[in-house]
DNA sequence: AAAGTTTTTCAAAGCGCTTTGATAAATCTG
DNA sequence: CAGATTTATCAAAGCGCTTTGAAAAACTTT
């Protein structure tokens, strides 16, 4: 049933019911009722393309994910951002569009989706160090928000992000602590904007304590299980090995464990490992007592509250750009020990 | 810029510019290449929700996911599946609309997105045995495919799933073969379709081979890595403890070979352990060499397949249901041996 | 060169909604 | 109770596109 249909039906004006069941003052309240009733009855809904077609507004945000095709895989914390994401989303009536978009097309792809105009605004991942999306975006006076950041890029925009650097910096300063001086870091792609704050954080926790980085010690690459058993066996086969690890998701963290296992090294005494952990639904550090000792911050909370950084540029499109920066908890766990002799 | 300042700006009615650029035959091949070169130069893309309106088709496919508030997760396979699904709906020029509904409202939602007509067909996640949504979608006559089954459902749907009684049924009768007589079953959460029909599989494997099932060996819950810990605790610790495990997933395969560390005892020595393996882009079971024995079946071959159904229902509303049964195949790894004495 | 075909272009209606500007009905003044 | 005000309703335009049915232009025929 459309509007014109409804609208025979109860004798009235297209005008009337319209605006009777959006909240508009001036139709007499006993019509509301009626309406509103009849509406419920009829299992009535406005036609969405219709209604943003006549509003100008659709109702509906973007997330872009990009997605390349050496790498072929959806970053695995896109679940749980989106999930925290929806909720803000759902509650405020907003729909979410998927976009999966390969390598190389995105400044074409953006301009479509700003000039098909089905989104509103659009939530951007996986934001690299130079990321020229972000300038376009700037330009196509879209609102969005990043999730991260884009190092190199200097015109403000909005943004949520986890402190990488001081993350990676205070789990480095916590290794130093328990004496460990050989200290590796298995990183995801250092092309990717957090990869490379992370090892930033923790390069200048290593050099405070006057402690030359090894290049040996330091590995990038997607962040799978398999890239943190590789390496972490290739390091733990160096003259001299590393003796704690720093990774840069629980995933990688197991894949290291594994490799120690392997070498018959016993997590937490003959080895160390710290992780940053995104708190994903799925794959949690262990139950009450955590596994690994971790930086911890919660994807899911991040896209809660980038969501509602969206919403607000949405409605007020002529706002600065707003930024929040999420601080990572310090979780100890069984895999942190004092450095062996 | 729009059509009408498109045509405005060419010399000719939105009638021929429309035509021109949707490959209509009645139009010149001069007149066209002009139209295309001038909407090229002008970065004139159609209004998507004008477009839809006026067609009726909205070029937009749902993936709807539930969402229960018990448990708040978002099934990590879901990012497999939607990135395979993408692959086949962006070469057809659809987008994807991601809901993530509430336990309860699920008939709510599906009739609102009936009559808001923004999708052109949807893909229906998580199946529980008894699924109410199946029978709702079939009466709402919206084109849809489902990624799993219905056990209790009589009435046809599309489907795709993976073999999910065979494979268990196989892994089961693999370790009866190694000699396993006490074989636990750490599974997802029971009322799920793929995880009764797990079941199923398992237990009859086990009465074919003449072995009393012993419900202290079966488990079912969140897939999680801590649900493979915990429950392979407390099963260790039996009297008999079990021999062998059978996890329904990779990540919950890992809480296990961390129970078994616990207790000190060598996977594929002392306890075998065999997997489902969902083929998962960032959690691959092992590089070249597996490490865990495993049925495997990449969910994202079935997205594919799944978004290739659902396009073909969209274009053949007439048609039948279709169904596809993606077989598992039988990896072998190292953590599974023979029994122990 | 008039009549008949085919090709190319166009004006206008329609998709289902919101919203403006006008009108009718109800209520309030003095 | 006539005139001014307020309240409740409506007809029609418009959002940006597609598509129908008609008209104009360009070719073919005889």
């Amino acid at each position: 049933m459309n509007l014109k249909e409804l609208a025979e039906h109860l004798n009235l004006s297209q005008t009337t019911v319209s605006r009777a069941l959006n909240g508009y003052p001036e139709v007499k309240e006993a019509t509301r009722l009626r309406v509103e009733a009849a509406a419920r009855a009829n299992n009535y809904t406005p036609n969405g393309r219709a209604k943003s077609l006549a509003t100008g507004r659709t109702m509906t945000v973007g997330h872009v994910i990009p997605l390349s095709k050496k790498h072929e895989m959806v970053n695995p914390v896109f679940g749980d951002f989106v999930t925290g994401a929806a909720e803000s989303f759902l509650a405020s009536g907003y729909d979410l569009m998927l976009s999966l978009v390969e390598d190389g097309k995105e400044e074409e792809h953006y301009r479509t989706i700003k000039a098909r105009g089905n989104v509103d605004g659009i939530i951007v991942h996986g934001p690299r160090m130079h990321d020229s999306r972000i300038e376009l975006l700037n330009e196509l006076e879209l609102p969005f928000v990043v999730h991260g950041r884009a190092t190199d890029v200097t015109t403000p925009y909005s943004w949520i992000d986890m402190n990488n650097f001081r993350a990676f910096c205070r789990a480095t300063e916590f290794l130093i602590t328990l004496g460990h001086k050989r200290i590796a870091l298995i990183n995801g792609l250092e092309f990717m904007d957090f990869a490379h704050r992370r090892k930033l954080g923790h390069l200048t926790a290593l050099e405070s304590a006057g402690i030359k980085p090894n290049h040996d010690y330091i590995a990038g690459g997607e962040m799978t299980e398999e890239h943190g058993y590789s390496n972490a066996m290739k390091m733990l086969d160096l003259p001299e090995p590393p003796t704690a690890f720093l990774t840069s998701s629980l995933v990688v963290a197991l894949g290291v464990r594994r490799a120690l296992q392997d070498r018959n090294l016993v997590m937490g005494r003959d080895v160390s490992i710290i992780t940053h952990d995104d708190d994903l639904g799925y794959l949690r550090n262990g139950g009450d007592v955590p596994i690994f000792t971790a930086t911890r911050s919660s994807v899911r909370e991040a896209g809660r509250q980038g969501a509602d950084m969206l919403l607000d540029m949405i409605a007020n499109p002529s706002d600065t750009p707003k930024q929040h920066l999420l601080e990572a908890d310090m979780i100890l766990g069984g895999s942190t020990g004092p450095a062996p002799f």
